[in-house]
DNA sequence: AAACAACGGTGTAAATAATGAACCGACAAG
DNA sequence: CTTGTCGGTTCATTATTTACACCGTTGTTT
């Protein structure tokens, strides 16, 4: 396997809940030498993306990841446009709302905002979402370009829960089916008591670059319950989508 | 070279001025073959920390860096925490307002707040601060570890206008100047008629970790100016250890 | 207190993975 | 039509990465 990619994969052992982790650790988690861990680390420390706690000598991402965020958010304002329609968006459906945004083969999940009530969805942000397991992952497989939606229903579907779809043709006709109505829903595929509605967002080139979905708790859940969640996702991601200069192609309508 | 340390190089190319990069370009300015790069590019995709403009084949960074910022962000809130106090150093000041934490061999520019005035000064967001040209690193390097500052201090030093200091004894008597008055000055030595003023920040170990700084033209200093400056920016930098979870060392006395 | 295990980190020979020159088709300008 | 540049691919050579063994230290268990 290629050096880099093996070194830029052990970031993602880092959570919100594992923020810093030790080096024979990290070798055993990645399954990769410690020799070659440290290296690698020692590499990354050097462009800042990760640090090394002086004390506990357990390493931790780094400032430098920091800069490079706000680098990108110098020249694509997404969190500037993305964070008012979420505040918006959850505030409306008084459901726990969140965004995400393609990031190599996946989605990474940039911003969310919670709802408010008691019972409420708590998603972990930094969180990467599963194409195949999330409602977010659906809206963006279905109007993506048709080989990168070739290549996600090709491959190996790992289970998450019991009702996550893993053969290739519960995921096409999942897929498929949020074609035709312009959103996607993800009754528990991720986690249990989970139920998610995502409409994608569109990049310049009118394919899709992401999604902006709202996750409720099951007991919540009810056919006009979503449609008045829809009523406000639909209009909601289309001002993320302009926001962020895409064009909604003239296929993509929500069918509420 | 190392490959990993090679690969993240190429990041340090992308500025909010440059934001878009072809690969023959990367591959001019790198230094490094075409071939090389489209992998190592390749590479850093799969983990989103860069992505391809599907019309113009160009190279931006990715969203993963911005889901990475929000992982270390939701570990080490430096933005809560930091924002606010910059924006209030600001406005007590009057002049443009930065922050920068210790990201690989550099500081890594965090946050700005600009001045509201006419005549202010401008600081490019994800700037990387060298440390002998900046007040910023000044303050930093008189109180990071000993074997850090003897790091810096053996450096070749690159200038990067009249005044940057370039020799190990200039440097040296400017760091110790630092550590002495508890604060650093940089008069014109990183950009022309820009003066700075810094008050390092502390980590738990009670070590720098970064540093606090306000940018002023030049045409506005005088002895009288600074003082009140100081008088803002030293009870910052203070808030801003303790918020980040930092201990101030006891021999650390801004001298007002 | 002794024994032990696990830690972070270092050196080395062996082997794998990175490298770069040549090349490709596409496109644009002259 | 020729020329130059673009993004991208190929493949033999080689230099880099790799993994094993080892070191000194720390902290836990017996």
């Amino acid at each position: 396997m290629r050096t880099v990619e093996k070194a830029l994969k052990l970031l993602d052992f880092f959570t919100d809940k594992v923020v810093e982790i030790g080096l024979s650790d990290l070798a055993r988690l990645s399954g990769i030498d410690k020799a070659t861990v440290l290296r690698m680390l020692n590499d990354m420390a050097e462009s800042g993306l990760v640090e090394q706690n002086p004390e506990s000598k357990r390493w931790r991402l780094g400032a430098g990841v920091l800069r490079l965020a706000r680098l990108r958010e110098a020249t694509q304002p997404v969190n500037r446009v993305l964070m008012p329609i979420l505040e918006r968006l959850a505030e409306q459906t008084g459901e726990t709302a969140h965004v995400s945004l393609v990031s190599g083969r996946d989605l990474a999940n940039i911003g969310v905002v919670e709802s408010n009530r008691a019972n409420r969805v708590h998603i972990e942000p930094g969180l990467t979402l599963p194409l195949h397991a999330t409602a977010s992952g659906l809206a963006f497989t279905a109007f993506t370009r048709p080989e990168r939606r070739e290549r996600v229903l090709a491959r190996k579907l790992t289970p998450i829960t019991g009702t996550t779809p893993i053969t290739r043709e519960s995921l096409a006709g999942l897929v498929t089916l949020a074609q035709q109505r312009g959103y996607s829903c993800a009754d528990q595929t991720y986690e249990a008591e989970v139920h998610g509605l995502a409409v994608p967002l569109f990049g310049p080139d009118g394919f899709s670059c992401g999604a902006l979905a709202v996750a409720i708790p099951t007991s919540r859940v009810t056919d006009s319950y979503q449609r008045g969640i829809l009523a406000a996702l639909a209009p909601a991601a289309r001002d993320a989508t302009l926001g962020l200069g895409g064009r909604i192609p003239p296929h993509h309508i929500v069918a509420l």
